[in-house]
DNA sequence: TATCAAATGAGAATAATTTTCAATTGGGCT
DNA sequence: AGCCCAATTGAAAATTATTCTCATTTGATA
């Protein structure tokens, strides 16, 4: 395939991709770089449009393979809105949290983990046990609080 | 309408909706009664063939209204699976945190907060405001645990 | 108990996601 | 550089999920 593109988040992909004995194939560096260069989040129609932008022709089913394939290896995370939608951001990595701007669905990466220091215990004296957590702030973002 | 059933929720239900002006029917009771006597979250088609179970004949327009109006309530909240899938369950007031088995969907309430003692100084320093969280838990439940 | 806005049901319409399968392609091997 | 083949893709159909429309019903208030 040709490359208009380069970055590191493309490698981070590849090798990924390689270590799994998957393909690296231009759809999904193209999800990879759309997600990237993106500083909101992405509905899947979204990044549809754009990965077709890149190389034309584009499957829909190909999106979303790729995303649900991609959530699995930790390299996109879904994300949840109030309002019921959801979306898609790139994520380098497992254990990182997301803030979303609910103006602009503006994804913001942080990686402490506010629930680090919280005990369980009282939690799971009802035999439950925890094993993984999913958290999202919300809020708004600098030009959002700006503009309102 | 006729009451096959009685529980606190559904008084606590009636009452918000009263609040609200909003007029208890026997459709939206049914729903907080499905979801509370459920352990474990439903999916919308669930709750609308025990809904009719209740009630006989009843839309399925009509879950999803009720389920949207409940969860801007704070009656219901709407829980995300790893999966990608996605359930309701009964959530008395606005901040409560959930504990999802990913075995069987079952669910536990927490009312600690596990970021309530979280620093967002840190986080805060990107210009993001934070306003609002969700979390959710993932892990087995003692049942679970033990059956596998 | 009459009234009427709010709520419902049924099904059509739309949107979202998954499946199927023939055609294409990336990556390893000469 | 070219061959091979399993992995991947595209296109369209199929399925599933959700929303909308509108005629009819119903809860709450007087």
């Amino acid at each position: 395939m040709k490359k208009d593109f380069e970055c590191t988040q493309e490698s981070y992909a590849r090798e990924v991709l390689r270590e799994k004995g998957l393909k690296s194939t231009a759809q999904r560096l193209a999800v990879v770089h759309v997600l990237h260069t993106s500083r909101k989040s992405l509905s899947v129609g979204e990044i549809h449009d754009r990965v077709k932008d890149m190389l034309g022709t584009t499957g829909l089913a190909t999106i979303y393979r790729t995303l649900e394939m991609f959530e699995g290896l930790g390299i996109v995370k879904r994300l949840h809105f109030p309002d019921g939608g959801h979306g898609y951001a790139f994520s380098q990595g497992e254990h990182v949290h997301h803030m979303v701007c609910v103006d602009c669905r503006g994804v913001f990466d942080f990686p402490e983990c506010p629930v680090e220091n919280f005990d369980y215990a009282s939690v799971e004296k009802q035999g439950f046990r925890v094993k993984n957590h999913f958290i999202q702030l919300f809020g708004q973002c600098v030009k959002c609080a700006e503009a309102a």
